[in-house]
DNA sequence: GTCCAGGATT
DNA sequence: AATCCTGGAC
């Protein structure tokens, strides 16, 4: 043993063996169809959100099969509200191409599952490790911050050179025992979410705290080192909030590619004008202002200005889009801030 | 209210 | 390097 490292993976494995989670609804399986769900569900969004949908999305596509075999529309539907709506879309086209292109099943190792929409280098790591015990490193957001700490890595993880070094040192530090991955994977997410915290980590509780060089040098809260530029813009849209003497709503579906790509939304536009110039003159002074709010993405604060209108369904016949009634319009996939607005009105 | 965390694609 | 969403901490 040459290793210059200290034993970090053992003492992962045991962790999680004895204070680890093992109850998420997506763990004690090796089926790879749940298993990549819960990954893809899991990125850039937190536990807590992810259980109030797992269940009722495998209820309802129970199966690659079943996932491949619906329309996108279904599938959008089932994701409204979790966000980042590219993952469903590359969800679906994922479950299309293991149907068409591998039989209905997964491929078995992390280079292929890498191959296919959605699945990137670290969840075709989770996956492969959870599923088929590969010895492959994953490298999400959480596994930056236990492994920069736990190694002092100082390097910028803006830059692609830092990056790329940390996943070399991530695949050093795999156990050496195959029969240890899921264990290990495991125990990394686990250590993330839950003692290695961005803030106020529990470093008393952490199995690493004996071998951890920022915890040695007491500069935790120096790592990871990232330097990024956050420049966020703002953009005002108005929405039409159109509604019919029977309380249908008037939705249309968004492009794609771009903001709520794929999804039912209110009518949008630019600036209050053009909203007006696309509706018959005689409805123009009936528009009804409502109060504005912010709804902020990654890049940029959308500033939402909902103009409401009650009209005849006929009215809005130069408007492209569709009457929804009370029975149809939950189960589209919305925006939650459409989603809201609709609920507030009834 | 403000700030922040969190992968893959193009 | 830019894009894409929401929820939770403070």
């Amino acid at each position: 043993m040459t290793s210059a490292v200290p034993d970090i993976a053992g003492r992962v494995v045991r962790w999680q063996a004895s204070h680890g989670r093992s109850t998420l609804p997506w763990q004690n399986t090796r089926d790879p169809y749940r298993v990549w769900l819960s990954e893809i569900m899991l990125q850039q969004t937190q536990v807590k959100t992810v259980l109030a949908y797992y269940d009722r999305f495998l209820q309802r596509f129970p199966d690659v099969q079943a996932l491949a075999a619906a329309s996108l529309d279904d599938v959008l539907g089932h994701w409204s509200g979790l966000g980042y709506y590219s993952r469903a879309r590359n969800l679906h086209r994922c479950a299309q191409a293991v149907v068409q292109q591998h039989g209905g099943q997964f491929p078995r190792s992390a280079a292929q599952l890498q191959e296919l929409p959605g699945i990137g280098r670290s969840t075709a790591a989770a996956i492969a490790s959870f599923c088929w015990d590969e010895r492959s490193a994953i490298l999400d957001g959480n596994v930056k911050r236990v492994l920069t700490r736990a190694l002092a890595f100082g390097g910028d993880l803006a830059q692609l050179a830092a990056e790329r070094a940390l996943w070399d040192k991530a695949t050093q530090l795999l156990p050496e025992a195959a029969a240890d991955m899921p264990r290990y994977t495991q125990g990394l997410m686990d250590l993330g979410a839950t003692v290695c915290l961005s803030r106020q980590p529990s470093c008393l509780l952490c199995p690493l705290e004996p071998v951890c060089e920022a915890r040695k040098r007491q500069e935790v809260d120096r790592y990871p080192v990232k330097t990024r530029k956050l420049k966020r813009t703002a953009q005002s849209l108005w929405l039409l909030r159109a509604r019919s003497a029977e309380g249908e709503v008037f939705l249309e579906k968004r492009p794609t590619p771009g903001v709520w790509a794929g999804l039912y939304c209110l009518p949008v536009f630019d600036s209050r004008e053009s909203l007006e110039q696309a509706m018959p003159a005689r409805l123009r002074e009936r528009l009804d202002d409502e109060p504005a709010f912010v709804h902020v993405l990654t890049h940029k604060d959308l500033h939402l200005h909902p103009v409401a209108l009650t009209v005849e369904a006929a009215a809005l016949k130069k408007l492209q889009g569709t009457w929804f009634g009370r029975a149809e319009w939950p189960a589209l996939g919305l925006p939650t801030p459409v989603r809201r607005l609709l609920s507030e009105a009834g």
